[in-house]
DNA sequence: ATACGTGCAAAGTATTTGCAAACGG
DNA sequence: CCGTTTGCAAATACTTTGCACGTAT
């Protein structure tokens, strides 16, 4: 029994580490377990990419495991809070959330100006480039985001 | 009389290089001359950062030429189509605007994620990894926009 | 004269909030 | 039980659109 328990947690921490360490800093922030942001939380975690708020009420809803979409909201700007996701702006009006990945694994974001479609990239180069002119500006810069717009191969 | 429209015209555009610019690009693609687009632009030329679209109409009514906010997002729209400005999301849900300055002279954004100020910065090496890494994407890459999120000074 | 530009007000989206009921510890 | 979480619906914030009127060409 426990054996089974421990190579479960294993292999879930492994495939989705963000998760579990989100829910662990959600309890230790104090907050309880509820359903619907427990349902966010496991879904943000298996994406490699980000997603609005709708997009997120909606695969809730195809994955039978429907939440309000006031509590899709909530539960992004608790995480964003806790900065435990990283809000994108691909310039389309609509706001984006992925994970926050542990340090030195960040990635950025490229929209086609076309289709709209966002993908993601990344350039160790670039981080190096950021954090070098972060450090002289004099803020204690937190987060970055770099987005990239054009025309993708498919647009072109 | 003459020379003194061609002095002004002089000092006009070498303080505001880009107004001028953009009033021809408008010309040339056709639209015609109305005094709201036209105080919109001018308000914008003047700007060294970005302003969102209520910034600009506040501005506009203190400035005793009050425009429709609706004039205001209809110019921003027209600008931004034709490249003219670049539209900056600073992670507040506003959208900003700014200037489209000429190739080489990019600038960046910082912002404060407590006071949520927006302050611009520049830097040849950023630009330069920014342009290195977009070459090997396999989009045509037409912009970029780099945000930086943290405490400033006043906010430490 | 005619088509484009503008302002107002109404409509449209994305997001937030108030509140009563469900729920977890 | 009690306070948190949730879902719904109403409210809000930003932006876009429809339309009648003004204006530039």
């Amino acid at each position: 029994m426990r054996t089974i328990l421990v190579i479960v947690s294993r292999r879930y921490t492994d495939h989705v580490p963000w998760t579990a360490h989100a829910l662990d800093v959600l309890d230790d922030a104090g907050y309880r377990s509820g359903g619907a942001r427990r349902a966010v939380v496991e879904l943000l975690g298996r994406q490699n990419c980000c997603l609005s708020a709708q997009e997120i009420f909606d695969r809730l809803r195809g994955a039978r495991r429907p939440v309000g979409i006031a509590s899709v909201y909530r539960t992004l700007d608790t995480l964003a809070d806790l900065r435990l996701v990283k809000r994108i702006d691909a310039g389309d009006g609509i706001a984006r959330y992925e994970p926050s990945p542990p340090d030195g694994d960040h990635h950025h974001h490229l929209v086609c100006r076309d289709c709209g479609k966002v993908e993601a990239f990344s350039d160790p180069r670039l981080e190096r480039a950021i954090d070098r002119v972060a450090d002289g500006l004099g803020y204690a810069v937190e987060e970055h985001e770099v987005v990239l717009t054009g025309a993708c191969s498919d647009c072109l």
